[in-house]
DNA sequence: TAGATAAAGCAACTCAGTCTCAATAAAGAT
DNA sequence: ATCTTTATTGAGACTGAGTTGCTTTATCTA
């Protein structure tokens, strides 16, 4: 199950935890309970995941002082991405997050079947980006870069599903 | 006004109309007087534009005869996607539709502070995507690549703005 | 032209995300 | 250590995009 593509974590000075505190402070904002929590879940697995998983998770069954509100979710996310610990991306009108802080750069193929997303890195799309956006003298400051379609596993399912009807 | 980057239109043998009937009998479906209107006022401009914007004009302020409502707009534009007369592409949590049938492939600029949607065509792009997929054993279909920054406009705009500030 | 049935329109609904506001809990001051 | 100020939480109500159920209307076929 080891993937050869897998992406190398970035060293960085703090920990995510640490690195909100930083941030809430400089906004004088404080540092509470349901942040801490909430920080601590969201850092403690690398996957993607969306709101409603995290409001499952720490709503509904979770074991006493670990609740977190739905709205405290949804605000605690946007100050996560407004302090760079994660990434948002839409996918089929839903908000997905991923760990910014302390992970490289990378786009991603996104499978249409299974709906897992698979991280590659690519120097070169930077450089097209950047120099597409010179030519229009426009100034780039992020992009968002996903190829749909199927993934080896489910060109393979499909594969063995369709022999199976051909034997009909 | 002339944008030396515009994208040339590409011949085709059939009107999106034609087309869009075509699609209609392969399914069993009807041609009816909504999907008329909707498709003939879709193609009359070649612009970006969302659900909200077509209700706006097919529903209230149209008169008489050519109204359409909620549903049948959100009907009929998933109808036109699905018979690829439309592209449509998620920005910002919302949906925004584009010319696919007769119009050449591109991706996006997409200006952060006017929400232009500036258009550009790069070859090399589908290159790499699908060299990255071939690595990935990953069978792609079609891709989303947006970069987001600030137009030239809005850069001068706000360079503008930045001067008069800076005399205070 | 009549009859079968797909589609339109209305209103009610869903679902993600946001807002209001009273109650609570951080953080600095005493 | 406690008080006071005020940001933040949580509950529930709300919003806005998009969808669905159902009755009526209109298209197609014979």
């Amino acid at each position: 199950m080891s993937d050869p593509f897998a992406l190398e974590a970035v060293d960085v000075a703090l920990t995510p935890m640490e690195r909100f505190e930083e941030y809430l402070k400089s906004k004088g904002k404080r540092i509470t309970q349901p942040r801490r929590i909430l920080i601590e879940h969201v850092f403690s697995h690398h996957e993607h995941f969306d709101a409603d998983q995290l409001i499952d998770e720490l709503s509904h069954h979770s074991k006493g002082s670990d609740r977190v509100s739905r709205p405290t979710v949804y605000r605690t996310l946007n100050e996560l991405v407004e302090a760079g610990l994660l990434r948002k991306m839409e996918i089929g009108g839903r908000a997905v997050y991923e760990h910014d802080y302390g992970y490289p750069d990378h786009d991603h193929l996104y499978c249409t079947q299974c709906q897992q997303l698979i991280e590659f890195q690519s120097p070169e799309l930077k450089e097209l980006r950047d120099q597409v956006a010179r030519m229009h003298q426009f100034r780039a400051s992020s992009h968002r870069f996903i190829v749909n379609g199927v993934c080896e596993e489910c060109q393979k399912k499909s594969r063995r599903k369709k022999r199976r009807v051909d034997l009909i």
